[in-house]
RNA sequence: GGGCGCGUAGCUCAGCGGUAGAGCAUCGCCUUGACAUGGCGGGGGUCACAGGUUCAAUCCCUGUCGCGCCCA
């Protein structure tokens, strides 16, 4: 006998582990079925999950489990991923409290602890994804930097390189001060930021002349190797080819004529610091300016490169700012100038600051060498088979976010300068010719070559950037580049389940990789999940103290609950809302479905193999599985287009609405009046019971496998106690499929009427406040031989759901004080002598007359419309008169009721 | 500034040319032999606003307002 509530701890880690040691997530290869893959988006290994995982690791595992029961071969590839500087911070923390770091314990020392650190908490995610229920096949786990994934990367890169795709460059590129590093444009976060405007005066040169220049950021000042205005600005067209004297510096810098300097903006004047801003960057590069950089690689200011051009006014003060960081000079500088009577003006101004995403320190643009990818050539590709849809966004309109960005693409800088990593296959040699090989005696051999003698060589000392290993994910976890079975088999994917957020860094990366190295994409569809966010909209953070954690909603509702909100939460591409509150609200259906099967248990509804559906005799048999079979149709629709919520809720309803509030309801006086087996039912029929019995069992069946995706733990642990399969086999159960039902119209429209006398005598009992304990005859006048006939067939049903005493036919007059109710053709009157207010009776019965009627002289003006009935199509023309003449007919109906109790 | 998306019941959202829907919340009734994590019933919406297209607009088009996100 089933407990009366489910209690999800005592069932879903040891179902999990059933589940896991008899190998049903595993993908069989060998097995003559057709593919299914998803490729993981694969979480960082020492991170833990956040709800966000949730999400998108449920609707995943819904599809996965979907498909492995449509007897796909489904291959959903799991595994971790090194996270470069995320996993480098934390350990470099560890070590800070340690009170050294890793440049004190040097490279290989501190990849050791990395490795360690990996070690003890690399499996916190995976055992939280099995917490979740997610079935990824654990057998073929991942990391980025395992052995083969990290010979993938070698492979490509030296690919790329060999292709000119790859190449070093000094350029401007995105720095963070903080880690050292490069980053990507992708890595860096636009700020609004309260700041100012310093408006500072420049001396022009060989005259009492100067010119304001508007800067938020003084201290680059230092590097500045021109002062730019608009060539149409007529308040500075005589200053142009003036040379001003810095006032720092002293270094002779030209007034040039730019359209970058905005006329609107500042005083339109605005120097120029090439090495430390890209637009001054790309004003140099026009104007052929020298480009000295002033900081450091933790911006702190450096003047060497300025020192041979300067020739400060203030010496002492110039040197003093050496080795000051960024920040402090522009303290200085400004305080400076300010004593000098060179500041103008102080604004204040809002304005965006490049932040690091990773540090949130603010990003200081840097001239240095690093390995940049020519991700140009690599999306030409990739945008067209977006183009031609050989990938498919869903929703479609993320295809223009993919296109945008992809067509606008800047060339990728996957150095960094980090030790956590793939660290660049390219050597050095003495005079720093570059070679690039897969190995080290490789790049001796390139160099023997180059040299003619062997020679000494220094290996790169950056690594990659974490997402170019990502990249590859689709086809390196298949054993790339080795030809392998897997390979050809579960490449390309089907599809791929992720946010937006990392459209760029990882959706878009993957397409140009796989085509380039696969000739083929990576995935046909790219599911887009939204974000997740708190219940009230807001965006969950630590600092706000609003995160949801999804292992305590585990806890306290169990894995089913948050699987199915997160599911039934998931409109495609939309930001979903979850707090505790919805989770708990959504763990009564899986209570519900317990309860449902508890009953069913009770009467003994067990699955019988020997059932045949189509041999169904009983209109409410054949009603509910005519219902099951819609569901059935509805549901693999939904799922088959990734309407994961549509499907959620169509089983929802179909469980909760169908079989639990009339089904079994409607059956239940057959169950119960007739224990046992082999009993009498109401009517001495044996057999109607036994079908009952059956079809319940069946149904119930159909349910449990239809609801397995999403809510796998209640619905296998009721698959097992009721014997459909042997313990833990739910989950490679064949998807249930649609039986043949004998006539369902018919019994759709029996049980249909059925369900609506219920409801309407309940309506009526409701609003004439009639005690739910009192029971009262019904009696149906002009009602057709039909209607009656089915109301005898039902009348055990529809007095205990409806609280009827007796059930009669009425010819003649109807008795004193009772309550009406229109049905088809037929009046339903509740003789109510005692209880029924009169007044109130014909108020309800008034306004039902009015909102029919209401409804029907809409439905006439319509119809009177001569451009509606000569343009509308004829089935809409039918239709309405149908429905007008529905309406006037109950209007005649309760106009007579009224007159009865006038 | 450019782009995308969203404004539908108190809340969260579905519907996207032809009778406005669900869940939650709310109100009333009910402890009936699966379930009060329940059952039954009710109230609640000029579908943001203004034009246009159409026989017909919540739905299509244009504009306005408000909100969100992405890119510069």
């Amino acid at each position: 006998m089933l407990d009366k509530n489910f209690d999800p701890t005592a069932f879903e880690s040891r179902l999990y582990e059933t589940w896991e040691q008899a190998g049903a997530f595993a993908a069989t290869p060998t097995r003559n079925a057709r593919p299914f893959t998803i490729m993981i988006p694969p979480p960082n290994v020492t991170g833990s999950l956040h709800v966000g995982h949730a999400l998108t690791m449920t609707l995943q595992d819904v599809l996965i489990r979907y498909q492995r029961m449509q007897g796909r071969d489904a291959l959903w590839q799991p595994g971790t991923d090194h996270a470069g500087i995320a996993t480098q911070l934390m350990v470099e923390r560890e070590l800070q409290r340690e009170g050294t770091s890793r440049q004190e314990i040097g490279r290989e020392a501190f990849l050791d602890r990395v490795w360690q650190w990996k070690a003890a908490q690399g499996g916190t995610i995976t055992k939280q994804l099995r917490r979740l229920g997610a079935s990824p096949d654990w057998s073929r786990e991942r990391f980025t930097m395992d052995e083969g994934l990290s010979r993938a990367v070698r492979t490509i890169f030296v690919r790329l390189f060999n292709d000119g795709l790859i190449y070093r460059a000094k350029r401007l590129v995105n720095w963070d001060p903080e880690f050292a590093s490069a980053i990507s444009d992708l890595e860096v976060e636009m700020r609004e930021v309260k700041g100012h405007l310093w408006h500072l005066r420049y001396p022009i040169e060989g005259s009492d002349l100067s010119i304001v220049v508007a800067t938020t950021r003084p201290e680059t000042m230092l590097g500045d190797t021109a002062v730019a205005v608009h060539p149409t600005d007529e308040r500075f067209r005589d200053l142009i080819g003036k040379t001003i004297i810095q006032p720092i510096t002293g270094r002779r810098i030209p007034i040039i004529a730019d359209e970058y300097s905005d006329p609107e903006k500042g005083s339109g004047a605005v120097k120029i610091t090439p090495a430390h801003d890209f637009n001054d960057f790309a004003v140099g590069q026009r104007h052929q300016l020298a480009s000295p950089s002033i900081f450091d690689r933790a911006a702190r200011v450096v003047l060497a490169e300025i020192r041979a051009d300067a020739q400060p006014p203030d010496p002492d003060f110039f040197d003093s700012l050496e080795g000051l960081d960024r920040f402090a000079a522009r303290a200085e500088i400004v305080a400076h100038l300010e004593a000098a009577g060179a500041l103008v003006l102080v604004e204040s101004h809002t304005h965006t600051v490049p932040h690091a995403d990773r540090s949130n320190a603010v990003i200081e643009p840097l001239l240095t060498e690093q390995w940049f990818c020519n991700a140009e050539a690599l999306a030409k590709p990739a945008i067209a088979a977006v183009e031609d849809g050989r990938v498919a966004f869903v929703p479609k309109s993320w295809e223009n976010t993919y296109f945008a960005w992809m067509r606008n693409i800047e060339p990728w800088c996957i150095s960094r300068q980090l030790w956590w990593g793939h660290r660049i296959p390219a050597w050095y040699g003495p005079d720093c010719t570059i070679f690039v090989a897969e190995t080290e005696a490789d790049a001796a051999l390139q160099a023997e070559e180059h040299y003619g003698h062997p020679a000494r060589l220094r290996q790169d000392d950056d690594v990659l950037d974490t997402w170019f290993s990502s990249a590859l994910w689709p086809f390196s976890t298949l054993g790339w580049p080795d030809n392998t079975r897997d390979l050809t088999r579960y490449y390309p994917g089907d599809v791929l389940v992720t946010g937006f957020d990392i459209i760029f860094f990882w959706v878009a990366r993957m397409i140009m990789m796989g085509l380039y190295v696969m000739g083929d994409v990576p995935f046909r569809t790219v599911l887009m999940n939204g974000l997740v966010r708190d219940e009230r909209g807001q965006k969950m953070s630590k600092t706000k103290g609003n995160v949801v954690d999804p292992l305590a909603l585990i806890e306290a509702y169990g894995a089913d609950a948050l699987r199915y909100t997160v599911t039934a939460q998931s409109g495609a591409g939309r930001n979903i809302k979850l707090g505790a509150g919805l989770v708990e609200a959504n763990r009564s259906f899986i209570t519900k479905i317990w309860n449902a099967a508890r009953f069913c248990e009770m009467n003994q509804c067990r699955p019988d193999p020997a059932f045949n559906p189509a041999a169904a005799t009983l209109p409410l048999s054949r009603w509910i599985l005519d219902a099951a079979n819609r569901t059935i149709t509805e549901a693999s629709e939904a799922l088959d287009a990734y309407r994961l919520s549509d499907y959620a809720l169509i089983c929802y309803r179909f469980t909760w609405g169908d079989f639990c509030d009339w089904f079994l309801e409607l059956a239940k006086p057959s169950l119960i009046s007739a224990p046992g087996l082999v009993s009498v039912d109401r009517a001495g029929n044996t057999d109607d019971a036994r079908e009952l019995r059956a079809v319940t069992a069946h149904v119930l069946g159909i349910l449990l496998r239809l609801l397995h995706p999403v809510i796998p733990f209640v619905t296998e642990t009721l698959w097992d106690e009721f014997g459909y399969g042997a313990a833990g086999s739910l989950i490679r159960t064949p998807w249930p499929e649609r039986s043949i039902v004998t006539d369902a119209d018919a019994a759709r429209a029996e049980v249909s009427w059925v369900i609506r006398a219920i409801s309407e005598i309940r309506a009526v009992r409701n609003e004439m406040n009639v005690p739910a304990a009192t029971r009262i005859p019904l009696l149906i006048r002009d009602a057709s031989a039909e209607t009656l006939a089915r109301a005898q067939r039902w009348r055990e049903e529809v007095a205990r759901l409806a609280r009827v005493s007796s059930l009669e036919p009425l010819h003649g007059e109807m008795p004193h004080g009772a309550a009406q109710a229109i049905l088809d053709e037929a009046t339903l009157i509740l003789p109510l002598a005692d209880i029924i207010d009169l007044a109130a009776e014909r108020q309800r019965l008034a306004n039902t007359r009015a909102k029919t009627a209401s409804e029907a002289e809409k439905i006439a003006r319509k119809l009177e419309n001569q451009d509606f009935v000569s343009r509308a199509p004829e089935d809409i023309i039918a239709e309405n008169r149908d429905r007008l003449d529905a309406a006037q007919a109950e209007l005649a109906r309760l106009d007579a009721a009224l007159s009865r109790i006038a």
